[in-house]
Formats: structure tokens, C-alpha cells, sequence
DNA sequence: AGGCTTACCTAGAGGTCCTAGGCAAATCAT
DNA sequence: ATGATTTGCCTAGGACCTCTAGGTAAGCCT
């Protein structure tokens, strides 16, 4: 009988595509195992748990992720770099909504250490280099970015934003313009 | 046999103290059941499925969010209502990281204009009436400010602040001050 | 070719979701 | 009060998911 020859690898690109194509919820060790043609008890040789297939999920949304918000913000700065990064950002999170849920796990301290999310935080503070902030107020504008970004795509990917006629297009642009103005005249203490 | 009394209420109240307890999506009916002693197949005379559950206990959590905003907002104006509005709000996550959870179903559009969703927005509109904002920009700050209270209690208890010393709560109350200095001087188109 | 590692298998236990159909408790009509 | 109706909870059981123990055979290494 010849091998499908998985690992834990494969598994895992293959649960990203399950997770964006009938979302993060109903990617299970038996719905892989069936994409595969093989046995679920198959699949425990290359993932530990199920939970564990999930958290190798969340680690590769994270670094795909980086990936291509890093590239956007290649040789830009200013607004010109929050705006690269928030576009990025969710243009990733609407183009691959299984991989964003897994993004939203909550991630034991040691997984997220060696995990991408760094590189977000980092990328995050190169972008308030464009702008007079030093720290503490870096860190909470970090945090103020990062919240206000991942807010807005949760909430609209939930439909929260729909029952109002506003596109949400435009109000993001807006939302956009404001967090630059704000980051340009950041209130001091 | 005795019976145990149950009704969709009681069931959505037991469900919203077993969130807070062991997380939303360890919310099923089988776990309800054993709560009240009773069989699984016994709660499908008052619920029609575990995905009916969970939506009624999100409807729940909605209500009393918006009933605890509101009395928080009483009376209240300015950079005082908005600041209410957002610790009222950042309470109850944290208080009811369950509930919480739930309210972050995607709920269909029927649901969501019979439940509380529409006094949650029509609260946001108030605080932005001591700011000097009108259509559509008064949309744009109701989505920017729902986005940033969402995203930063969501990312705080995922975990994604913890990575750095600055301390969550003065990160958050230097939120607020930057979102009142912003609807203050909102960028005009 | 023989031996070792390991990919995948069968078997099975335990949990969740849900339906069909039954009995008995509560409620209502007379 | 008694019979009729409604309904709350039951048993039984199927479908799917998770995971373990232990076995077979495919592919690598010498």
C-alpha cells in the first residue's frame, strides 16, 4: 500500500486551506485525515492533538502573515508605512479568514516566544519611527494600533458593520487617516 | 420522577455562568445536561440545536453589556461618557470572558436587529455628541471606536500584551486619552 | 538481503450532537 | 374528580470526532 507520505508540515498547509475553505472551526483531525485519504489514528505519528494541529496553524498564519505585511512595508515610512501595514494586514485577514481565527488562539507563552508574533510587535513599533513617540507612549501606541486593526476586521468579518449603509471601505480609509492624525499630534501625558 | 423545570431561559442563564467558567466553546449540551442532571436528548424540547444555544446565550450577553454600558453612561458627557463607556465595557470582558466570547458570533441579520446590537451603536452615537461630529464621519468614530475597544480586550486576554513590561492598564487608560484627543481634533476630510 | 525505523493500519473506548419514539407528570375540560 | 391533552424527560441508537494500543509493511541503511 503506498504511503501518502504526510508530515507535520504538509498537515499543517493542508489544515490552512481547510481552515479558509470551511473556516477554523471545523478543522478537525478526521475532516485532514479524509483530504488525505488516510485513517485519523494516521494522522497522531506527525500532531500530537488536535489542539496542537490548531496551534501549528495559528504559528503559520502568524509567519505568513509577517511575511507579507514586512514586504508591504519594505521602503516606506510615515503614513505611507501605517497605511502599507494596515492594508496588508487586512487584506490578509479577509483573504484568509480560517488562517486569521487561528491567529486569534491563545498561544502559551513559549510557542509565541518562538513564533512570529514578535515580528509583529517589531514591525509594528518601525512604523512610529515615522512619528515623534517614545516610549511608554510607543508601546501604547503599538497596542492602540494593533487593537484598532484587529478590531476593525473581526468586526467586520462578524458583520457588525453592516447593518449601517456607510461602505466600510471608506470608513476604513477614514479610520486609517484618523490614527495618523493621532499618532502625528499624540497627546502627552 | 421529578422534573427539573427547565425552560430556553434557565437553559441560556446556566450556559452564560458555564462560559465564564470554562470557556465558550466548551459551552455544549451535553455538559447543560449533566448540569441539571437531566439527559442530553432533554434539552432539545427547548433549544433546537447547540448552535440555538449559543446564539441565545450571545443575545443574553449583548443585553446585559448594553444595560451595564448604559447605566455607566448616565449622566455623563464628553471625555467622562466615553471614558464610562469603555471601562463599563472593558469590565464586563473581562468580568464575563465567556459571555464576551459569545457576543463575538456572527449572528444573522435578523438576530442581530432583534437583539441588543442596535442599542450598543445608538449608545457609541451618544458619547460622540460631546464631540463635534457629524455623517458620515460620525459613523467612521462609532466603527474606529468599537474596533479599538474590542481589538484591546480581546488581544489583552489572548495574552498579547504580555510580552512587554509596560503595564496593560496604563496602556489602556492612555487609550482613552488618545481616542478623546482624536474625536476632539477629528482629521476633516 | 537483512534489519531498523516509521508510516499507516485495525480495533476500540469515550465524548458530543441529534432524532425517533415512549411514558409519565402536569394541566385542562367537563 | 376523572378523563383527555399537552409536554417534560426518558431510552435507544446513529453519525461524527478524539485519541490510545498494538500490529503490519514500506522504505531506508548497511
Amino acid at each position: 500500500m503506498a504511503r501518502a507520505g504526510l508530515t507535520a508540515d504538509r498537515l499543517t498547509q493542508a489544515a490552512a486551506e481547510l481552515a479558509d475553505e470551511v473556516g477554523f472551526e471545523n478543522v478537525t483531525v478526521s475532516a485532514l485525515a479524509r483530504h488525505f485519504g488516510v485513517k485519523d489514528a494516521s494522522l497522531y505519528s506527525h500532531i500530537r492533538n488536535a489542539h496542537d494541529l490548531r496551534v501549528r496553524l495559528a504559528v503559520l498564519a502568524l509567519a505568513e502573515l509577517a511575511d507579507q505585511v514586512s514586504d508591504a512595508l519594505a521602503g516606506r515610512s510615515g503614513k505611507d508605512a501605517l497605511v502599507a501595514f494596515a492594508n496588508a494586514y487586512r487584506s490578509y485577514a479577509l483573504a484568509h479568514p480560517g488562517r486569521y481565527a487561528a491567529m486569534q488562539m491563545a498561544l502559551d507563552p513559549d510557542t509565541a516566544a518562538t513564533s512570529a508574533a514578535g515580528k509583529h510587535a517589531e514591525m509594528t513599533r518601525a512604523i512610529l519611527r515615522g512619528y515623534d513617540l517614545w516610549e511608554p507612549d510607543q508601546t501604547d501606541a503599538v497596542r492602540l494600533l494593533h487593537s484598532t486593526f484587529h478590531g476593525y476586521v473581526s468586526l467586520e468579518r462578524a458583520g457588525a458593520f453592516h447593518s449601517h449603509p456607510r461602505g466600510v471601505e471608506a470608513s476604513w480609509i477614514r479610520t486609517l487617516d484618523a490614527l495618523d492624525s493621532l499618532l502625528r499630534a499624540w497627546p502627552v501625558g
